[in-house]
DNA sequence: AACATAAATTAGCCTTGTCTAAAATATATA
DNA sequence: TATATATTTTAGACAAGGCTAATTTATGTT
């Protein structure tokens, strides 16, 4: 059994490791809010659980136990977003702090129950992929909407750093996962992009947001 | 802030307090399944917050900013359970241990939003009344015991017409206000009926005595 | 009244998880 | 290569919340 600490920077080592990034010390102590000696001391406690690999002064990574744990946890965060967005209406931009605190609830039975309640969902609100119960995940041909040419047609399929202003800023915008657009023009100067949907008004984003919003290939 | 050790003092308070009865340490500590010196000093933190009365060697009572905050938990239990058995599947015994989790999780808006994707209840699986968001519990859900199926699990919530005779009858045979019993039997030709107690001798009340007693449902 | 017993409290210790400050290590630069 | 800097780890302190053991208070009995 983990305490709720332990799950928290299990969590933050996966994150991180995701973009296929390393995990350091200050990284999982910046994102917990608390400071780097705190971290390691966890850090070693997670490794003698044997959740973790932890080279001392060398990065961190995660044995098999640690990543089944991780995805455990990364599938009740999400499924928890998908019922309160979809099943209690919250906003989608107002769902991660409360599903902070329902993944840290432990019954396997609820977990499961949840998902069969929701159908399944294989992507949770912000286009996120949500572990099945063996931990597999549906993966997508995703790329940066930066990087899209003038003329593609593509369906925003995530968010990467979903911050809360971010989402309020594409909420504004009228932007929101499985929309479908149309890369209408690029500026050179700044690289903004402008996007055209089928109905509706264009909307213009910097290239700054552009590079957060992962898409992918829609048809016409 | 209340911290969930808090929490559960807190609530422990409340539901000793419920019956009528007093709340002394060394039950709440049974209750929790922890010492009575941890309670001590609890009582005392939760004194300083304004949540309680506690003198010394003496009771506890809550004070209304206490209730209120009890109340919220309450209703939070609560709703969970009957989401978990009218949502989720779950059996009526199964949902307690996850709702105790569930209870703690902080966010007034996930609370409403589940009352009213509930359809407001006012009564849980087990029969118990569901504070509304103002801490209003709904009149109780009562009825004659006379007219109870065998099986039902019921506490006593008052007496119709209290007789003298008649309370002296119930005294004489152990049956009192709050008390909870089972409906064990019923006799087709008269009408009596036969109670049982978790623990202690069995009862048997005539149909004129039962139909003078208002019971509530009661949890197993 | 005096004493025995039960319950509550206090005192002191332990674990968990955090912090600050100091020491150790790795990395970049002159 | 030598050294400056950033990062990590270690050492020691502290608060929360639990425990045991000893003390205090209330209550019941002779």
């Amino acid at each position: 059994m983990l305490t709720r600490s332990e799950e928290d920077h299990l969590k933050a080592v996966h994150a991180l490791l995701q973009d296929g990034a390393s995990a350091f010390t200050k990284d999982i102590a910046e994102r917990l809010g608390t400071k780097a000696s705190s971290v390691t001391v966890m850090l070693k406690k997670l490794t003698d659980k044997g959740l973790l690999k932890h080279e001392p002064y060398y990065g961190v990574k995660l044995t098999g136990k640690g990543q089944t744990a991780a995805l455990r946890l990364v599938r009740k965060h999400r499924l928890w977003e998908t019922f309160l967005v979809e099943r209690l209406g919250f906003g989608w931009d107002e769902v991660h702090e409360v599903a902070e605190q329902l993944e840290h609830v432990s019954s396997d039975k609820l977990t499961d129950s949840l998902d069969e309640y929701l159908g399944h969902p294989r992507f949770d609100p912000h286009g996120d992929p949500i572990p099945d119960r063996n931990g597999k995940v549906q993966s997508r041909n995703i790329k940066p909407l930066a990087g899209c040419l003038v003329g593609e047609r593509v369906r925003i399929a995530a968010v990467k750093d979903p911050s809360d202003p971010l989402l309020q800023l594409l909420d504004e915008k009228g932007i929101g996962i499985g929309m479908v657009f149309e890369v209408h023009a690029r500026q050179a100067f700044d690289g903004s992009l402008e996007l055209r949907r089928k109905q509706g008004p264009p909307s213009t984003l910097s290239a700054l947001v552009a590079a957060q919003l992962l898409v992918e290939p829609a048809r016409p």
